[in-house]
DNA sequence: GTCTATACACCGATAGAC
DNA sequence: GTCTATCGGTGTATAGAC
């Protein structure tokens, strides 16, 4: 139709995005998850794909922005608040940890073990903030409900951290059960905030 | 034993001693702590302490090594769980956030910041086992010991790596006794193991 | 324009001369 | 022991080929 228009050969499907990119997104996905990023050089990866290490940087920009494109969290972390508050704490876990995919669990460990780059930090922290914190803090009640929020937070970034990143023997190979049913019940002490502030007098107050 | 000379520039004491391996200790110490593991060369390391780069790595084998030998957090891991059973959480806290000096901390977020490094998750995993995990097993009673001593260490590691390593802007501006009060309460539920396993029922008799 | 190859500065680490 | 020279390897920019 209009001749200002350049050729474009395929009218659908996807005009700017090469199928090279496609390969070295894949290529790059299984080695980070694999080796991790400081174990993963941009060669390997374009070996992996067979292209030209160059054209790795050409299409990506960077190693850290491919690491970043892949290592993505969010997919894992979406809705992750959702349901009964009650039962939050046993249903956070079960969603992080239990019913977790394996490939998203690598990823996550990905991320935590290149922590020290200041991009995939702001990634990290962003992330929580937006799928877990924020959600949280719209659903708690009662004191201190965004430090709460945070605080369980931490929770969940230290069992996840010990399970996935650290891969503690002993606590991977425990049934996810039990160790889903004692920590839920530490998470949800936070949700819950029935401690007073004061002293040793709990209230039951689901206010 | 010697007197003290203040300018004794061979002390024939300590032939094998050499006082660059002290420069070099403290200066890697520094940038370690200061910029993480992979945006700190060994060149960067050598310029600081003044000595060339080659000597770094004759003295301490590798870059690894180096790091693993001044990124240490056994000091700070020591007797943590010593004190009364019944206000472990809080002291434990205190110990590590409260009154945990500056420099622990940037140490400590070295770590976890170069935790895909094969070697740095192995000293993190062991510390943490050896400093926390096993002391609190042999302290813990009730069912489930050893699980939850390993949660606890859990849910320590994950405020730690949130206030320290993912430095959470609105965690560390809170008045650190509010964070400490509310999750120490959290960590208390796994100490006690109060709770029942058979159903969940929110807890009002806490001991 | 898309892709490819040459080239560079830096990295950690080694061998060998003083 | 300390330095010079150098190795293979890294991430990345750039100039050239289709």
């Amino acid at each position: 139709m209009t001749a200002a228009q350049p050729a474009a050969p395929r009218p659908r499907g996807r005009p700017r995005s090469t199928r090279a990119q496609e390969v070295i997104r894949d290529a790059a996905t299984r080695l980070f998850a694999e080796r991790g990023f400081s174990r993963t050089s941009v060669r390997d990866i374009a070996a992996a794909a067979g292209v030209d290490p160059t054209i790795v940087i050409r299409h990506f920009g960077s190693k850290d922005a491919l690491f970043l494109q892949t290592m993505s969290v969010d997919e894992g972390f979406r809705g992750l608040t959702e349901g009964p508050l009650e039962d939050l704490g046993r249903n956070l876990l079960r969603r992080l940890v239990a019913h977790a995919d394996p490939a998203q669990a690598e990823v996550f460990a990905a991320l935590i073990g290149a922590l020290d780059r200041p991009e995939v930090r702001n990634y990290v922290e962003q992330s929580t903030e937006r799928h877990i914190v924020q959600p949280l803090i719209e659903r708690l009640t009662g004191a201190d409900a965004e430090l709460r929020a945070r605080l369980v937070t931490a929770q969940i970034l230290g069992l996840l951290v010990a399970v996935w990143a650290l891969r503690r023997p002993d606590l991977t190979s425990t049934p996810l059960d039990d160790v889903l049913d004692i920590y839920a019940r530490a998470v949800q002490t936070l949700i819950d905030g029935t401690a007073g502030n004061d002293d040793r007098s709990p209230e039951r107050g689901s206010t």
